[in-house]
RNA sequence: GGAAGGUUAGCUCAGUUGGGAGAGCAUCUGCCUUACAAGCAGAGGGUCACAGGUUCGAGCCCUGUACUUUCCACCA
C-alpha cells in the first residue's frame, strides 16, 4: 500500500522535517558539477540581531524562487547567506539594554568592555534571524554563512580601505557633516531622512557698529547665531551695497562680524541678508571658505551648546537654548517678527533625532572617480535594473552624490586602520597593526572611529567569497547572477556594491538587480513598530504554513511595486495549497499499481483525447513558466501555475478521468492514472520553487524518480507533447458542457436530474469519444448523435460544434425559447458583422500580422457555425 | 524645485513586444456529486481617471490635464 496523505492539509506536520532533511542531504550546496553553468546570489544580509519581518520574507521568497528554479533547470547554484553587524542599529539596542537593566552607559563600561557586551548580544541573537530564514524554506548554503565582521570580511575591509587610501580615494578632512546628537556620530548624506515639520522663521535685527542702522536676518535655528561669523548680501543688491565691508555687532554675544558680499544669497528671498554660520550649515561653510571666515562650533556632540562661543548659554540643550535665545532677543528688542513656516528637517534614519550639520574631522571616500565606471556599467547595460525604471533613480544619485562620509564615532564596527603618532604628527594607514611610528619610532595611537556599516556591506558580493584571496568560489560564482532587494536600499547598498566591485575586482558584482517593493498592511500603510501594524511572518507561518506565506507574497505582485498583505490573501494562498493537497489525495487514492508501472509513459495510441489535451496544455504551461521566470515575472509565472492547477487540472481533467479511474484495473484506467501521475508530478515540479514544502511532501507520496523534488529536472517545453487536434476537440466538448450547464441552471433543472442529449454536428467523432464525459459532467443520461433532431419537445443549444437538443418537454416554455434564441442570434450577428467589417478592412488585412488575421478568421468561422446552429434551432421551434 | 510610479469590477490588484479586458475576495442562485464546503456548478458587475494625438487597430505608444503615492534636492 502506498503512503497516504493525511486527510487534512497541515503544513506544521511536515515543513520542519522536510527542511532538516534537505539540509542533511546537502542539497543547498552547489552541485560541484563543473559542466553545469553557475548561478549565484548573495543574500542582502539582515541585521544580525534583527527579527524577521515581512520585507525579509518577500526578499527571501523571491530569491529562493529564482535559486530553486535554476537549480532544477540544471545550473550549479549557490546562494550565500549571512548577516550584517548593523553598526548603529545594534549599538543602540545594546546601549538601550544596558541603560534599562543596569543604568549604565557605554562610557561607564569603556570601549573594550562594551564591545564584549555587543559580541555577547550578537552571539545570543545572531542565530535567531538565521533560524527564521530557514523557516521560510530558504535554500541557502549554510556552510558558507558569513558575517560582515567575521575574520574574512574584516580582512576584506582593511584591504579595501588601504587600497583606496593609497590611491587617494579615501581621505581625512575637516568638513561639514551630518551629526546625530543622540547616536553621537557622523552620518552620511544617505542616512539622513528629511521630514516636513512645523517651525518658525525668526527675524532678527543685527545692529551695524557705531551706527543706528541694522540689518534683519531670518533663521529657523536661532541658536546657531551664536556661531555667526558674518552676514552676507548679494554683491549687486543696491539696498545693502553701502554696508558691505562694515561691521555688525552680534546680538547677545557682542562679537563683531563683517558684512560680506556673496552670490550665494538670493536677493528676492526674505530680507536679502543671510546670517553666516560656517560651523553649522553646509552652504555657510562654503561661503566662509570664500571669505576666510572663522568657524565657531557652538554645539557639543550631545547637542548641547558648547563653551566655544564664550557665553551664558553653554551647557544648555539645543532646544532649551533656542527658547532662551528667542526670549532674550525679544527682551533686547532684536526680534522683529516670528513667522510660522513648515520646513524640511533632517533626521537620523536610525533614531529619528534631528541631525545637526556640524564641522568635524572625518574620513571620506572620494566619489567622482568611483562613480564614473559605476555609471558606465549601468548605462551600457552590463548591469540591468529590473524593472528598468530604477536605472534612472540610480544614475541620478550616482551623478549627484557627494563624497561619502565613512567614519562613525561608534564602537561597534570595523575600526579604521589608521595610526597617529603624536610625537611627530605622522599618520600611517596599514592592514597590519602599527604599534610604533615608522617615521620616528614613537608609540602610535589607533584611530578611534569605526567605518560606516555600509562600507562593509558594499564588499559583500566578493568578501563572502573569500576575497582578497583568489578562491574557487570567487572564480566560479563572481559576478553573481542577480541581486534581489527593495528599492529602499538602492543608494545605501546597491550603488556602493557596484562601484566597489568594479574598483576592487575589476568586474561588476551582479548582472541583474531585481527590485521589489515594500510589503504594506491591509490599509496600504507602511508596516512600522511605532504604528504597531507590523505582521509577523512567523505567526503567519504558524497559522498557515510557510508555503502559503510564500504564495501570498509572490502571487499577483509585479516587480518594483509595493503590495498589501491581508488576511484574504493568505487565506486564498492556504486554500490553494489545500486544493493541491486534496487533488493529490484523489490521484493517490486511485493508484493500485507499482511505481514502475505508473511511471511508464503511455504509448501515444493509448492516450484518450482528453489525455492529449491536458498534456498539451501542461506543455504550454511549462513553456510559459520558464519564459516568465527568465524575465523575472515571478507573479505571472505563479499565476499561470495556479490557474492551470485549479481550473484546468482539478476542475476539468480530474473530473474527466473519473469515468475511467472508476473502472478499476482496466487498460483505460491505467492510462488515465499514468497521465494523472505525470501531470501532477509536473505541476509539483513547476510549483516547487514557490511552495517547496507541500510539493516535496506530495512528491514523496507519489511514484517518483528523483530522491527529492528539489533536485528533480524542471519541466520544459517538449515538442513531443503538442496535440493541437485534441486540444481543439476537447475545447469543443468543454464548450458544450458549459453551455448545457448554463441552460440547465437557467431553467432550474436539478443537477441530479439526468436528461438525454441529441447532437447534430459536423464533428461526430469528437462527440463519440466524449460520451462518458458528457454523462458525468453535463448530467447526460444517453447521448445520441443524429443527422437531424426530429422531435419538437427539446431545449436547443446552439454551439460552434453543432446543435444540442435536450428533450425536457415538461419544463420548456417555447415562447421563452424563441425569445432567447432570437436574442442569441442578434448577439451572434453582431459579432459576425464586427469581424466581417474588420476582415474587409484593407488596412487591417494588409498591415496586421498574418497570425492575427488568421485568428480573426477562425473566430469568424466559429460565429458562422453558431449562426447555422441557431438557424436550425429556430426552424425547429416553428 | 526635479524625478519616478499609480488611477482597470464593490475591495485588493494582474494585464510580458499594441490585435476587443482577467484573478482573488465580496455579492446573487443552485448543489453535502464517494479529493476538497478552505469545496463544486452557474450568474451579475468595468466609457480601463479625463482630453487630444499616432495607428487598420490603444488599457498598453505620444502630448496635455486632474487627483494620488514615493524618492531626490532645498532659500537662510
Amino acid at each position: 500500500m502506498r503512503k497516504e496523505l493525511s486527510k487534512n492539509y497541515d503544513p506544521l506536520t511536515f515543513e520542519d522535517r522536510i527542511y532538516e532533511n534537505w539540509n542533511e542531504k546537502g542539497y543547498f550546496k552547489p552541485s560541484g558539477d563543473k559542466k553545469k553553468k553557475p548561478f549565484s546570489i548573495v543574500i542582502p544580509p539582515p541585521n544580525v540581531t534583527g527579527q524577521l519581518h515581512m520585507g525579509h520574507a518577500l526578499d527571501q521568497t523571491l530569491q529562493d524562487i529564482l535559486i530553486r528554479t535554476k537549480r532544477m533547470q540544471g545550473y550549479d547554484t549557490l546562494w550565500v547567506p549571512g548577516t550584517d553587524h548593523a553598526g548603529i542599529a545594534t549599538q543602540i539596542k545594546v546601549e538601550e539594554n544596558l541603560r534599562v537593566n543596569e543604568g549604565l552607559t557605554r562610557y561607564d563600561l569603556g570601549r573594550e568592555k562594551f564591545l564584549e557586551r555587543v559580541w555577547e548580544w550578537k552571539n545570543m541573537y545572531g542565530g535567531r534571524i538565521i533560524n527564521q530564514l530557514k523557516k521560510l524554506g530558504s535554500s541557502c548554503d549554510w556552510s558558507r554563512e558569513r558575517f560582515t565582521m567575521d575574520e574574512g570580511c574584516s580582512r576584506a575591509v582593511k584591504e579595501v580601505f588601504v587600497n583606496l587610501y593609497n590611491k587617494g580615494l579615501i581621505y581625512r578632512g575637516f568638513r561639514i557633516i551630518n551629526w546625530c546628537p543622540n547616536c553621537r556620530t557622523a552620518l552620511s548624506d544617505a542616512e539622513v531622512e528629511y521630514t516636513e515639520q512645523a517651525g518658525n522663521f525668526w527675524h532678527v535685527r543685527y545692529p551695524v557698529k557705531d551706527s543706528s542702522e541694522f540689518v534683519t536676518v531670518a533663521t529657523t535655528r536661532p541658536e546657531t547665531m551664536l556661531g555667526d561669523t558674518a552676514v552676507a548680501v548679494h554683491p549687486e543688491d543696491e539696498r545693502y551695497a553701502h554696508l558691505v565691508g562694515k561691521t555688525l555687532v552680534l546680538p547677545l554675544v557682542g562679537r563683531e562680524i563683517p558684512v560680506v558680499a556673496d552670490e550665494y544669497v538670493e536677493r528676492d528671498f526674505g530680507t536679502g541678508c543671510v546670517k553666516i554660520t560656517p560651523a553649522h550649515d553646509p552652504n555657510d561653510f562654503e561661503v566662509g571658505k570664500r571669505h576666510d571666515l572663522a568657524v565657531i562650533k557652538v554645539m557639543n556632540d550631545d547637542g548641547s551648546i558648547s563653551e566655544a562661543y564664550g557665553g551664558t548659554y553653554s551647557g544648555l540643550d539645543r532646544y532649551e537654548a533656542r527658547k532662551r535665545i528667542v526670549k532674550d532677543l525679544e527682551e533686547g528688542g532684536y526680534l522683529v517678527k516670528v513667522e510660522p513656516c513648515s520646513h524640511n528637517v533632517g533626521t537620523c534614519y536610525r533614531c529619528k533625532t534631528t541631525v545637526e550639520p556640524i564641522t568635524s574631522d572625518q574620513w571620506f571616500v572620494k566619489m567622482a572617480p568611483l562613480a564614473k565606471p559605476a555609471l558606465e556599467a549601468v548605462k551600457c547595460g552590463d548591469i540591468k535594473f529590473e524593472p528598468e525604471r530604477f536605472t534612472k533613480i540610480y544614475t541620478n544619485w550616482m551623478e549627484n552624490c557627494h563624497d561619502w562620509c565613512i567614519s562613525r564615532q561608534l564602537w561597534w564596527g570595523h575600526r579604521i586602520p589608521a595610526y597617529y603618532c603624536d610625537a611627530c604628527g605622522e599618520m600611517t594607514v596599514a592592514k597590519e597593526d602599527v604599534p610604533t611610528c615608522p617615521k620616528c619610532g614613537s608609540a602610535t595611537r589607533r584611530e578611534e572611529d569605526v567605518l560606516d556599516t555600509w562600507f562593509s556591506s558594499a564588499l559583500w558580493p566578493f568578501s563572502t567569497m573569500g576575497w582578497p584571496d583568489k578562491t574557487e568560489d570567487l572564480e566560479r560564482f563572481y559576478p553573481t547572477s542577480v541581486l534581489v532587494t527593495g528599492y529602499d536600499i538602492i543608494f545605501f547598498w546597491v550603488s556602493r556594491m557596484i562601484f566597489s566591485g568594479l574598483e576592487h575586482i575589476g568586474e561588476k558584482p551582479f548582472s541583474t538587480v531585481l527590485i521589489h517593493g515594500l510589503v504594506r498592511d491591509a490599509q496600504g500603510r507602511k508596516m512600522s513598530k511605532s504604528l504597531g501594524n507590523g505582521i509577523d511572518p512567523l505567526k503567519i507561518i504558524d497559522q498557515y504554513g510557510a508555503d502559503a506565506l510564500r504564495f501570498a507574497l509572490a502571487t499577483g505582485n509585479a516587480p518594483g511595486n509595493d503590495m498589501r498583505f491581508s488576511d484574504e490573501k493568505i487565506e486564498s494562498a492556504r486554500n490553494f495549497a489545500n486544493k493541491l493537497w486534496n487533488a493529490s489525495r484523489f490521484v493517490l487514492m486511485n493508484l493500485t499499481e507499482d511505481d514502475e508501472t505508473l511511471l511508464t509513459f503511455p504509448k501515444e495510441s493509448e492516450l484518450a483525447p482528453e489525455d492529449k489535451w491536458i498534456l498539451s496544455a501542461f506543455n504550454k504551461l511549462a513553456k510559459t513558466v520558464n519564459d516568465n521566470i527568465e524575465n523575472y515575472e515571478i507573479g505571472i509565472a505563479l499565476g499561470e501555475i495556479y490557474s492551470f492547477t485549479w481550473d484546468t487540472f482539478c476542475d476539468w481533467y480530474i473530473e474527466m478521468t473519473k469515468s475511467r479511474t472508476y473502472l478499476g484495473d482496466t487498460p483505460e484506467a491505467l492510462t488515465a492514472k499514468r497521465v494523472l501521475v505525470f501531470v501532477l508530478s509536473g505541476i509539483l515540479k513547476l510549483l516547487h520553487p514557490y511552495m517547496p514544502f507541500i510539493t516535496e511532501e506530495i512528491y514523496q507520496a507519489l511514484p517518483h524518480t528523483s530522491e527529492s523534488i528539489m533536485i528533480a529536472d524542471y519541466p520544459a517545453f517538449d515538442p513531443a507533447l503538442v496535440f493541437d487536434k485534441e486540444e481543439d476537440e476537447i475545447r469543443r466538448i468543454i464548450g458544450c458542457i458549459v453551455a448545457i450547464r448554463q441552460r440547465r441552471t437557467e431553467m432550474n433543472i436539478a443537477p441530479s436530474k439526468k436528461a438525454k442529449l441529441f447532437v447534430v454536428t459536423k464533428y461526430p467523432e469528437t462527440f463519440k469519444s466524449a460520451g462518458k464525459m458528457l454523462e458525468k459532467l453535463a448530467s447526460v443520461s444517453e447521448l445520441h448523435i443524429v443527422d437531424a433532431y426530429e422531435g419538437d419537445d427539446a431545449v436547443s443549444i446552439a454551439t460552434d460544434s453543432g446543435n444540442l437538443y435536450i428533450p425536457l418537454a415538461d419544463v420548456i416554455d417555447f415562447e421563452k425559447e424563441r425569445a432567447r434564441l432570437t436574442a442569441e442570434s442578434e448577439k451572434n450577428e453582431g459579432e459576425i458583422a464586427r469581424l466581417e467589417k474588420k476582415l474587409s478592412n484593407e488596412g487591417f488585412v494588409a498591415k496586421a500580422p498574418a497570425a492575427v488575421v488568421e485568428a480573426e478568421r477562425a473566430k469568424l468561422k466559429k460565429y458562422l457555425e453558431v449562426r447555422e446552429s441557431i438557424k436550425e434551432a429556430l426552424a425547429k421551434l416553428k
